[in-house]
DNA sequence: TATTCTTATATGTATAGACATAATTAAGCC
DNA sequence: GGCTTAATTATGTCTATACATATAAGAATA
């Protein structure tokens, strides 16, 4: 049929094809990997990487014994990059410039405990901080570290280097939660990303874990004119 | 070394922990397929395998002939799903509604015209709708569907259905765009959504393509309250 | 009928061996 | 030196074969 040579890429495309010109229909069983690979010409290893690629896209379910069917959901999934403020911001060609606004080791308040699923009031690292693109303020960043399992946080130097950057080079995560909202800015927020208060603001707030342990939560303000676009 | 059974998901674990706890430092080149098969007591492919799988997930870096090595600047990637609105509704437990608002065959303006990369002003189908949960406004679409490329969407019966349901079932797209931001309401919108004006609203756009053609432009706007939330 | 056990089967994974391909390095040449 | 070409090498992919494992479906049982 297909004239190419085998192989799990042509393979993948021919499948994803007839998908999606519905010549197999949502919730259609397909021929199992034993015919496909006969139909290619190819062998059954290679056929199974080809399915194994579609399943994991979502446009196929497989199951043993049962074989394997066009989803009947298919739940498309977008990737979107963690941004690194600064390579996002000099990445655009523009000067990044960065200001601490406070550093300070304290027990964190009810409300970040909770969010950090932390039964007692653990002791913190909190940052504040701004970044700026051309001068202008980008980004507002509200940070707790957990000194816990972060210890090394208690020496760093905050003053030249964002939290960010720094948790990069020291403290790996396994795990991370990320939330996306809009909200109204508030006087602080207000002043320091140079809006008026109750100016719409786009937050994105992180927390991260290594291992089952909360490592740290960001919260991050952009005023209004601030993009988060991503391609599938 | 590792006692356990040589399995590709060992394999990748136990490199994904050397990386984690820097016993391999970002940078680093690591051994060779052949010499990690060797240690594991397990096969290059399945080696290959382990390796290929730590590079997608953008934590290794491999080139031909220059090795294996761990990636520098780490480009974490999250994925978050693309929300079908009926079912993520429903599978919070709320009722959903759908209220269609218009739905016109017109000329799209140059602005749609722009984001779409279309040079005449083609002739496309436009839907204003408004979802609901539990019978408060969660999300308000205003829609622009390529008749050129989706002839069909003149005859589709968008009262019962809403343009993303239907799309789904009779366009599959092969690319598509997502932005995400916050905004003001407009009078429209607030009055829709039950909001007042100028209060902040979370914005997604997308925006899909099928062979290079584009299919649908998508307007989504939901009060503040809206959170979008995604794990790594 | 309902429950448990058995079996058949499609997918999942591992392996050794082979060849393909990209990219670095070295050799040859002007 | 600076250029082109060839050799080298680590990863990329394919194959044939084998065995593992989940599970649907049928058989045996209560």
């Amino acid at each position: 049929m297909t004239s190419e040579r085998a192989s799990f890429r042509t393979i993948r495309d021919e499948l994803s094809r007839r998908i999606a010109e519905r010549v197999w229909l949502p919730g259609a069983l397909i021929p199992g990997e034993e015919a496909l690979a006969e139909e290619f010409g190819a062998a059954r290893a290679t056929v199974n990487r080809a399915l194994q690629e579609l399943a994991r896209a979502g446009i196929l379910e497989r199951k043993r014994r049962a074989g394997t069917r066009v989803a009947l959901h298919p739940v498309r999934e977008a990737r979107f990059v963690i941004p690194r403020i600064r390579q996002e911001i000099e990445a655009r060609g523009s000067e990044y410039q960065y200001r601490l606004l406070s550093a300070d080791i304290t027990d964190a308040p009810e409300v970040i405990c909770a969010r950090l699923s932390l039964l007692s009031r653990s002791n913190m690292m909190h940052v504040r901080c701004l970044h700026l693109a051309d001068r202008v303020p980008y980004q507002y960043e509200d940070r707790w570290i957990n000194l816990n399992t972060v210890p090394g946080a208690r020496d760093a130097d905050f003053a030249t280097m964002g939290p960010n950057e720094w948790l990069v080079g020291h403290a790996p995560f396994s795990n991370a939660e990320f939330t996306f909202m809009a909200a109204a800015a508030s006087p602080d927020e207000a002043s320091l990303l140079q809006i008026r208060e109750g100016d719409p603001v786009f937050i994105g707030e992180r927390i991260t874990w290594m291992a089952g342990e909360p490592i740290t939560l960001a919260h991050l303000v952009h005023p209004a004119s601030h993009r988060m676009v991503t391609h599938l």
